[in-house]
DNA sequence: CATATTTCAGAATGATAAGTGTTTAAATTG
DNA sequence: CAATTTAAACACTTATCATTCTGAAATATG
């Protein structure tokens, strides 16, 4: 009973992830997620109970695509070097960029809230085990030096990851980019 | 002749870049600018022609002095890895650390002028070739290997640092960051 | 078809933002 | 000390923000 809604809830934090992603919490005003989205501000409101509550859900859609996407490489098996290697060299830039959305949400980890700041927290150890889980079994194949700290390693994984989300935004150059990830897996692994 | 002015401009500025680092362009408000600096809006604006005049400035006063910090150790001579190790072996978090001023820019990128994603560029850039001029120094030693792309390696050490920024963030354990500096650097200097 | 229910569209609201003006205070200079 | 200049204080304006409300439109159900 009732009138049918005209969207569709997906379709909607799709929409308003993206404008998040580029424009960040703050920056993604009202009027153009209205615009953009198409949802009217009623059903918004009635939906996600307001702005933080989309952004909640829009940051929840990203790390779950996110996971989709570690998955597809980093969570194949056999689990080893190789995995991580196809993750990085994956990596793709085009000129309007703009960064990973949870890495640009850590940039504004004293605007957001807390709980939006511990979904990003615990993405970025979920990833960090699965690095971890691959260096192990790539250890235990012998394909890396058993003296190797694989925890370490693991967390310069992250970083690395981390920091080619940025280093992106103002050098979007991907063949750089491969040339950066070539010299620092050939040097992590070697 | 006239009266003197009660504000310092380089405390003004200092403080304003304090501020813009913890919340990004859009989450520092001038109500809390004019309050933390102490500077009254009249002369904000006759001083900095606006919020965005502020900002500039307050990036450019961080730019400078992240160029004298790095200047320490990545410009001392002899140039070579040991100072590439030392800039690194240096970095500290702490548990409220909200990462680098221009990483966080970074991620506004579609919010602030283009004049002020310019100089982020070019601070960039600037760091990059210093991490090459060592590296280039430490190859003429015989301290890296002459087959060392090090144009890429230049680059790796440029995401190695704003991925540890932004790293940092969610994850402020200094002893893991050296760790990850230690496997990183002895993987890409080996 | 009538009624209840839900959504839509967008105006209304209230808070707060950035930016401006106006008055008062302080300092310089002749 | 009077005239002039500059800055401080803060009220004011205008714009824009997030949020709420209202009335019309659409759909299901009896």
């Amino acid at each position: 009973m009732g009138r049918k809604r005209t969207y569709d809830r997906d379709e909607v934090l799709q929409r308003a992830m993206n404008l998040f992603w580029q424009k960040g919490f703050e920056g993604a005003h009202l009027n153009e997620i209205v615009e953009i989205t198409g949802l009217n501000r009623f059903s918004l409101y009635k939906e996600f109970q307001g702005k933080e509550g989309l952004f909640q859900e829009a940051l929840e859609l990203y790390l779950r695509q996110s996971d989709d996407y570690y998955a597809q490489t980093l969570g194949r098996d056999p689990k080893g070097l190789g995995n991580i290697r196809d993750y990085f060299e994956a990596i793709e830039f085009s000129s309007n960029y703009h960064g990973c959305f949870m890495v640009n949400t850590l940039s504004e980890k004293n605007i957001i809230t807390d709980k939006a700041f511990a979904a990003t927290r615990e993405f970025t150890m979920k990833t960090q085990r699965l690095y971890l889980s691959n260096l192990k079994s790539a250890q235990l194949a012998g394909d890396l030096a058993p003296a190797k700290n694989i925890e370490a390693l693991a967390g310069a994984l992250t970083a690395l990851d981390q920091g080619l989300a940025v280093y992106g935004i103002s050098n979007p150059d991907t063949e750089q980019g491969r040339a950066m990830v070539k010299v620092t897996l050939d040097g992590l692994f070697g």
